[in-house]
DNA sequence: CTTGACTCGGTACCTGCCTACGGAGCGTAC
DNA sequence: GTACGCTCCGTAGGCAGGTACCGAGTCAAG
């Protein structure tokens, strides 16, 4: 038989050995056929699937996500549309992070600069902004 | 007794009354003093503590990391520039994650705008990059 | 005194993504 | 034929940050 063992699938994937079966076990790996005695064999196909999960991961989409991506990759109707809908609505979804992200640095960047560096905590414009209830990181009004 | 019930500070804290038990548990909020009868007493120092939690959570700091701001706060020894190191490392992890989520989005924008939106999922770049090996998220050469 | 709202504590459950363990069976090399 | 390593499976654990449930006790009003 040529079929991969789940080991060197995991090596050729990347992924540690027990995520495959976990994959599996998920539905983002189909069952793959079993030699006599239970021992999966996989095609090279499946190494193309690990890749496209952990490429999938790395662009933000969730296992879910991914399983979906995939449903709709083996559904024979699906249209390019169909996915690019789903890779804009990711896109979105991630610039939505970047933002609230990026308002993060902007109050953090605001406290470490006006504080000096030094003297005592009670004078520190970080921890007095987060004893505010509701600073406007800065001299309210 | 005039010192603030669990719900109360839950309410005036913005925060759900078991995640009050929740946070005591995991050494964020001091252990208060009890009634007779085993009921919290919190004084008003407690829902400024809350929020302070609260405030820290929406700058990007876990749980851990407040309670270690907490015990900075509290240490009489503290500086101001203990705080301040807090801060830009936090600001540098932040500041990482948005570069990772750009590489995503640029990817993704990359992939959807070379989606023609339509036809058979055989032609879809987006799914198309995904099943490569290797992709250099464009015209590889 | 009873009722109803509140609180107590512990524990279990949840999402997300794995990772580890243990005991059994299999396969192959020597 | 046996020793070693790989594989099987189910289950448990772990992080983060809670949320939910339960039975029992408490408090204040009527």
């Amino acid at each position: 038989m040529n079929g991969l063992r789940t080991s060197e699938l995991a090596r050729q994937g990347g992924i540690n050995l027990e995520s495959i079966r976990f994959y599996e076990k998920q539905g983002l790996l189909p069952k793959p056929p079993r030699t006599a005695s239970g021992y999966r064999m996989f095609t090279p196909d499946a190494v193309r699937r690990v890749r496209f999960i952990k490429r999938a991961q790395e662009l933000g989409f969730s296992l879910k996500e991914i399983k979906e991506l995939l449903a709709l990759l083996l559904a024979p109707d699906t249209t390019c549309a169909d996915v690019r809908v789903r890779a804009e609505e990711k896109l979105r979804g991630i610039e939505q992070k970047i933002a609230d992200l990026r308002r993060m640095t902007q109050t953090l960047a605001q406290l470490t600069a006006a504080c000096p560096g030094r003297g005592a905590t009670g004078d520190c414009p970080i921890l007095g902004s987060l004893d505010q209830a509701n600073p406007r990181s800065g001299s309210g009004s």
